[in-house]
DNA sequence: CATGAATGAGAGTTCATTCAT
DNA sequence: AATGAATGAACTCTCATTCAT
């Protein structure tokens, strides 16, 4: 079964997103440009981490890249596009987590754990950079246009493994594929982004208990409500 | 049964909602006083939904109102706390959706899916308001912890009414309520906004296809999935 | 003899000084008024002393006189008016120290001391207001001008009494009366102003010893300064 | 001997002048750049002995300057730091007065005369500052304190030595070596500052009288009165 | 006489972007 | 390619003063 859990933010068809951003321009020509360039994107994904992406300021990159002001101009045309590179670099990450795919069993519940897990880990490892794909989504609508066209690629692939569920007779038939996809694949990347963002940058600030909310906790819960929702259950 | 599907958002309780973004200023004194205070909020809340919170200026929101800068010093410290007056006036809509509680039923299903309608009619009416929430707490911590805030109150009731469904049979014990409730109510909540408002700002210019998605069949996805991961059906 | 040391800053000669800062208005006609005066007048010596004559808005005045904005307009016409009805007020208490006047002695080393613990001792008492003075009169031309009218008028009856003890043989001859009165009698006054004022001001934040001085101390220097520069000891 | 008599506001310790001001920045990098910001100096000083430092605008020195608003920021803070550099060049003259030190005698007096020489010299050459200093002094609590610092490393040093002449029984034992310091030194300042500054400022416009003092009337009178408070005299 | 809302010119400050070196 | 100074439009916020009630 093909069924890729989850993911409004990522898939791993890397060729549409970045033309939303547009056009990151060719790439430098000499080494020493490409040095440049690395280390200032580098240097972005710092600081738009450590102050956020209205806060940075473009010469608070340049200063942590060591390089000039007019250096960034050579390489990018504004914030917007070096937050696109830093984004390009991620997704690297996200995209391949490594996760061995439980390809050998035909146990959808397997499947769903695995997949699930592997987008949590990716996710709470770049906890940050969500959380600022996050921000900038709902400030920059090229954004937000980037983070929707990724969603519905995964939503839509994932509907296809619901219905193909539903005609195995798995899974519940009422539910309409692309809405249950939709609905089911935003639970869990919202439960990622409170438990691994907003607990870090609210919480923390704010509430004295203990609230940190356990990993495997987390897997289990949206696997099991996945399952629940789907009526993997019924079948026994 | 006394649960209370959803809403990350709102609650009715109003004390702790505003002490959060902090104290509103005594309010005026005369009627015109009173008067321009209200302009200024109305005029607020047409440009925020018009230009969003980080494009509004101070001076749209006066020009809009009629009245002069120096009069927005009199009522207001800064955009912030004319957003939290905003928001102070809508929640009144938002907390009273005038939702027919399906109280003479003991069928949970029904009371979830009054519910979830009473919830999703009120998100839609204000739709952008409700962006613009979302965009704001992403941008202003103190909003974040407001929102934050408003969530746990509304989680926590909805996970005791979890319990009670898990002590009465009715409800997949092995699931944890907190964190069931937390991710069932996020769900909800972010598919309103996808519906909503992401459909409206991005899809718009962005899609051609008619994804327009009915609003019945929100609702109805949403309660069957609520449904089906408690395993309300297991009874029968 | 008739010297009166010192006093760059008050003198018993009440008609100039007002004139100097422009036209109190006429008193209020009726009681109620005399009292809204009144209160007017304390809170801004209460306000100006507290946050410097600069930073004292007029609402600050009007907020700690109970009273509305526009009855601060019914008495003054702007922040120069009533800090010139503030100082009005002082100058009683500056002018008339209840300094139990040393005539009965011809000890001019006797006289200056009374003289000079008197001025000290009201310095001291009204030091938060002498400071206020001084800052004052290096913002608003107007005040330096009716210091200066003061301190001048001082000057020159201090002019007149060393030459009288010059005609006497009991001062230095080769001193010029006027320009040494005012250097005595500036210097007086400044230490007056370094520590009662500036010591207070200044040094609480940056110093941790205790340079407090003993005001005895202040006196008992001034004074064998003034004699020793006039060369009192030499009639011996 | 080693008295280096008087002035309240200078000092040749260059160490600690600046550092109350807090971190003037780093030098320009380029010779273009170091020649805008001497020019924002300039035009500064400029401006402020025409305008008074409440009253200068930054536009007002940026405008003098030639240059934008911006470029101020590049050098500057705010118009307190780049007042401090004003100050800063301006210490240069009133340190190093080119005062031919009367080294090779060993008469007080001569020694004394050739010190208020200098500083009254220096104090009319750049009278304007001073009185600017006078004034800023009592605006901003900085520079008041910057003032006092510089005051009283030269107060201490007077007052050495007044101990030392006491020492040698040439000065007056009952005075306290440090208060009498404070009392001259703080004597010659304010007349300077009467003479050369508020002449100019007040009377100017209120006098019509020919009050303008001889500047070999007020070297002679400040050294007499200091020579007579410390009873050099009483040697023969 | 008292009230307090309304006014609005004008100040400081920021920072993305340009461009001469 | 790299530098970093220069630019200036744009924005927020203050507060003395006026005036209708």
């Amino acid at each position: 079964m093909t069924i890729h859990i989850v993911d409004e933010d990522w898939d791993d068809q890397p060729a549409p997103s970045m033309a939303a951003t547009g056009l990151l321009r060719e790439p430098p020509a000499t080494p020493r440009g490409a040095r440049t360039r690395a280390a200032l994107v580098a240097a972005a994904r710092t600081v738009f981490e450590r102050s956020g992406y209205l806060d940075a300021r473009l010469t608070d990159i340049t200063k942590e890249a060591n390089c000039s002001t007019g250096s960034f101009y050579t390489y990018f045309d504004n914030k917007e596009q070096i937050f696109a590179a830093v984004l390009e670099v991620a997704q690297e990450d996200m995209m391949h987590p490594g996760m061995k795919r439980v390809q050998d069993t035909d146990d959808p519940y397997a499947v769903l754990e695995a997949s699930n897990r592997a987008y949590l880990e990716a996710y709470r490892r770049n906890a940050k950079l969500m959380g600022l794909l996050e921000q900038v989504a709902h400030i920059d609508p090229n954004f937000a246009v980037l983070r929707r066209r990724r969603a519905d690629a995964f939503i839509a692939r994932n509907a296809r493994g619901i219905e193909e569920l539903q005609a195995r007779g798995i899974a519940d038939k009422q539910l309409d594929p692309v809405l249950t996809s939709r609905a089911l694949s935003g639970m869990v990347s919202r439960l990622a982004y409170n438990v691994f963002v907003a607990n870090g940058v609210v919480a923390s600030r704010d509430r004295g208990d203990g609230t940190s909310v356990e990993f495997e906790d987390v897997v289990f819960t949206s696997t099991r409500i996945w399952a629940n929702a789907l009526r993997f259950h019924d079948r026994d």
